[in-house]
DNA sequence: GTGAGGATGCAAATCATTCTCAAGTGTCAG
DNA sequence: CTGACACTTGAGAATGATTTGCATCCTCAC
């Protein structure tokens, strides 16, 4: 089966390893955001031979290929998710490590327009939401 | 002369050193956003035989203090600046590698806002915009 | 002034990531 | 189908940022 990301690989003309596409395989099946020693864990239940270093490029590739984005939370490690046409940002759960990913049109306006009014082309960014589940209406 | 840092280093009791001293007069007199080893070499200017392994740790004692901040802008190093009692964020120049910092009503209420949606408490955030200047009003 | 707990300097250790290099593989032309 | 050639891979060494172990030194409350 091909996967999808293996499929805009191929639309990218990049050359296909098996290693490539167990990489591919494991980041279109996730519905995480595994960092780098996840997603070598996962490559490696389907090939046990598949090393960290291979592992690591093959992420860089994608990401090069903007078929991945790499995510950054902070602590030190790379997680990644298939790139997404739609924008988005996460809300990451403090207590339990959750991510959640949420959209927002009004954001992405202000960030543009701060840009602008700075005098600057907005290139890239990045939002993250760090935050603890409400309990009850009255937390804030 | 105490630095506006050693004064609020002293108000939470932490316990000063002629090192925790010159950390936090290097970075009250900083008006950039320095890595930890442009901490390390003013530091030194200041006392030759300063580690840095302390400059390592006098940062993450002012951080855990909540006296400065760390920041993070992709690069893979820590850099750090005063805390602020005004929430700010900033804008890096990708060519130039300039911080420009700012401050906007609007994201911060509408950072809330969404963590509010998700029925979370918002805890912590962040906020970087990557950028290039505008040669011409043509630009975006 | 003293002592106990904490801080420092140095070097070794970690951690994530990248690189080196020899050996193996995918792709494309013929 | 076959080979050439450039590109990949695995293993481990190298890197760069940061942390830590340890022996020694310093701060501060008493």
């Amino acid at each position: 089966m091909t996967s999808h990301i293996e499929q805009l690989c191929i639309e990218k003309g990049l050359k296909m390893t098996d290693q490539r596409r167990v990489v591919a395989r494991v980041l279109s099946e996730a519905n995480d955001h595994p960092d780098v020693e996840q997603v070598h864990i996962r490559a490696m239940r389907i090939d046990p031979n598949i090393s960290i270093a291979t592992v690591y490029r093959s992420l860089r590739l994608l990401e090069e290929a903007s078929i991945i984005e790499r995510l950054d939370f902070g602590d030190g490690r790379s997680r990644y998710e298939e790139a997404c046409e739609r924008h988005h940002h996460h809300l990451i759960d403090i207590q339990t490590g959750e991510v959640i990913e949420f959209i927002n049109d009004e954001i992405e306006e202000l960030k543009r327009k701060i840009a602008h009014d700075l005098n600057y082309r907005l290139i890239g960014h990045r939002l993250e939401l760090y935050g603890i589940k409400r309990r009850t209406d009255k937390d804030e």
